[in-house]
Order: C-alpha cells, then sequence, then structure tokens
DNA sequence: CCAAATGATTATGT
DNA sequence: ACATAATCATTTGG
C-alpha cells in the first residue's frame, strides 16, 4: 500500500528523484532498458488492481492528500507546460460528422414503418400505406393484419425499450467520466474542450450501438412485412368474366396493346380491379404473348429448316454443283 | 404431387 | 414515368 503513493507520485516523477538518481539524466533510459517490460506490466496491473480493491473512503484521502502535496502547484504547471508542447499534435485530428446519412435513413425507414415516432398514429399510417399499394380489397387486407400489427408493436417495443437501455447507459457512462475528469482535471490540466470531444467520442461510440440497433430492428420489419404484406404470398386469380375482358382487349387491340390511363380506369372499373393490377396484367401479357409467338415461331422455324436441309441433301445427291442456300425468311 | 398458369414485384433501360 | 424482362409466390388443373 505505501508502494502504491509512491508509486503513483513516482509517475509524476517526484519520488523518484529523492534517491541516486537526482541529477543523472541518463536516469530514465537506464531504467527502461534494465527493467524487463513484462515484469513492469505485470507489476503495473498489479498495482491497478490493488487500487481496485480500495474502499471509496480511502481513494479519496489519498486523492486529497495528493492534492494537499506541496510540490502539487508546481507539479501542476509543468504538466501544463508540456500539454501546451505536446497539444498541438492532438489537436486537429478530430472535428467532422455532421448528421450520419446512414443513420437517417435508418430513422426515416423507422419512422415510416411506425416503429419510431408517436405510438398509434405511425403504426396506422403505415398500414394505410401497405393497403393502398397491395392492390386487393380493403377487407381482405385485413386478414392477418392484426397478427401484422401486433408482430410490429413486439419489434417496436423491443426497439424503444432497447434505445431506452442504451440512452441511459450513454448518460450514466457520460456522467461518470466527466466526473472522473473534473476530478483528475484538479490534478492534471484538462481543458472544458477536451471534456467535450470526449463526450463527443462517447456519444459516437453509443450512437454506433445505435445505428446497430436501428439496422436489426429494420432487418425484423422487413422480414415481417414480406412475411404478411408482400402481396405475392396472397394472390387471388382474377374471375373469369374479368380475365374474359382484359383478354378481349388484348386481342381487340393486338397491334397496339397498350390501353391508355382511360381505357385502364374503365377496364379496371368493369373488372373490379385496380387500375395497377390491370397495368401489371398487360405488362405480363404483352411480354408472355410475345414469348410465346416467339416461342412457336422459333419452332416453326427449325422444323422448316431442318425440312429445307432435308429437302436440299436429297437434291444434292443428284447434282453437286447448286445455287446457294435459301435465306428463310421470319 | 407436379408443371403450367398467373398476378405481383424487382431490376434495368429509355 | 413507363415498358420490358426476369423472377417470385401462389393457384390451378391434370
Amino acid at each position: 500500500m505505501e508502494d502504491q503513493a509512491r508509486m503513483m507520485l513516482g509517475h509524476i516523477g517526484l519520488t523518484g528523484l529523492s534517491h541516486e538518481d537526482v541529477g543523472d539524466p541518463d536516469n530514465i533510459r537506464k531504467h527502461h532498458n534494465l527493467g524487463q517490460p513484462q515484469q513492469d506490466i505485470g507489476e503495473i496491473l498489479q498495482q491497478i488492481m490493488v487500487i481496485t480493491d480500495e474502499s471509496l473512503d480511502e481513494a479519496q484521502a489519498r486523492k486529497h492528500a495528493l492534492n494537499c502535496h506541496r510540490m502539487k502547484p508546481a507539479l501542476f504547471s509543468v504538466l501544463c507546460e508540456i500539454k501546451e508542447r505536446t497539444a498541438l499534435s492532438i489537436r486537429g485530428a478530430q472535428e467532422e460528422d455532421g448528421p450520419d446519412p446512414q443513420i437517417m435513413r435508418l430513422d426515416n425507414m423507422l419512422l415510416a414503418e411506425g416503429v419510431a415516432g408517436p405510438e398509434r398514429g405511425g403504426a396506422s399510417a403505415a398500414a394505410a400505406v401497405v393497403a393502398a399499394a397491395a392492390g386487393g380489397s380493403p377487407a381482405e387486407a385485413n386478414i392477418e393484419h392484426s397478427e401484422y400489427k401486433e408482430k410490429l408493436a413486439q419489434i417496436r417495443r423491443m426497439y424503444h425499450a432497447e434505445l431506452e437501455k442504451y440512452q441511459q447507459a450513454c448518460n450514466e457512462f457520460t456522467d461518470h467520466v466527466m466526473n472522473l475528469l473534473r476530478e483528475q482535471s484538479r490534478t492534471r490540466p484538462i481543458s472544458p474542450k477536451e471534456i467535450e470531444r470526449m463526450v463527443g467520442i462517447i456519444h459516437r461510440k453509443f450512437s454506433t450501438i445505435q445505428m446497430q440497433l436501428k439496422q436489426s430492428t429494420c432487418e425484423a420489419v422487413m422480414i415481417l412485412r414480406s412475411r404478411f404484406l408482400d402481396a405475392r404470398r396472397k394472390r387471388r386469380n382474377f374471375s373469369k368474366q374479368a380475365a374474359e375482358i382484359l383478354n378481349t382487349y388484348f386481342y381487340s387491340h393486338l397491334a397496339n396493346p397498350y390501353p391508355s390511363e382511360e381505357a385502364k380506369e374503365d377496364l379496371a372499373r368493369k373488372c373490379s380491379i385496380t387500375v395497377s393490377q390491370v397495368a401489371n396484367w398487360f405488362g405480363n401479357k404483352r411480354i408472355r404473348y410475345k414469348r410465346n409467338v416467339a416461342k412457336l415461331q422459333e419452332e416453326a422455324n427449325r422444323y422448316a429448316v431442318k425440312t429445307a436441309v432435308d429437302a436440299a441433301s436429297v437434291s444434292s445427291q443428284a447434282s453437286q454443283a447448286n445455287s446457294p442456300a435459301t435465306p428463310n425468311s421470319g
């Protein structure tokens, strides 16, 4: 225990001067070269452990003693001087980071999904958006909706609980560090700016943790959404009549199967589906019709070529010198 | 149960 | 903004 005080002071060069080292310009080198670093580290660790074992009162007393040491003002000014000289290299390394675009994206998404923000309003707004995006009838949209809402609320609760926890931990930690720094500022020079910077560093660390939370929450919401709200998962075929109407239009406008907005609205009304469903249908129909035609055409061409080649080989047996190949048209 | 059909979404190009 | 093409997820018919 005695060693500790000596060691602490020794670190700042007060006790170390009291013996044979005084006036020896090489003492630093001597100490560093002769002592095995491993052993030094072991010793220091040991001492740190002992310190942490001390009671608060003991520590306070020791600190007080240190503060009242007669050499303390001198030491302080020395430290200030050293700091002046070294501060230049430290300064200018920081200062960046406005609002992180990544975290803003996540925030926006969580807000849109109703996970962040006000309790009911956000959720119902998101539900409305989803219902509007999906083509299905409003009654059908509610079939599995309660389960979805429940799961979303669960995610929401978890998210807020975690966020709260992080916030609290961050505040506690910041307080702790600030107290520590304030305390230490009595024995070594620490400017308010440095404390501020420290707080900034802590906040950045915690905000990366928060970002991870937000990220995983976003993922959970996306999975939930795709599980419950992806319209592909509850697709219903259109009615026979609707298919009839759509096909009639398509084949009667085969030369230009691109219904105008107006025509789409008309068809949507007649088929009791939405305009975007009509658009989807025509998109699918066009590509699939084309594909079928192309496929059948290719098939036809294959057989046409085959028969042509057969015919050519038969005829070439009769006469070798022949006119060039017949190009086949599409 | 399987393959074809089908409605919706996504990626890409204009 | 819209069209196409590819792809996904489901329904349907054999």
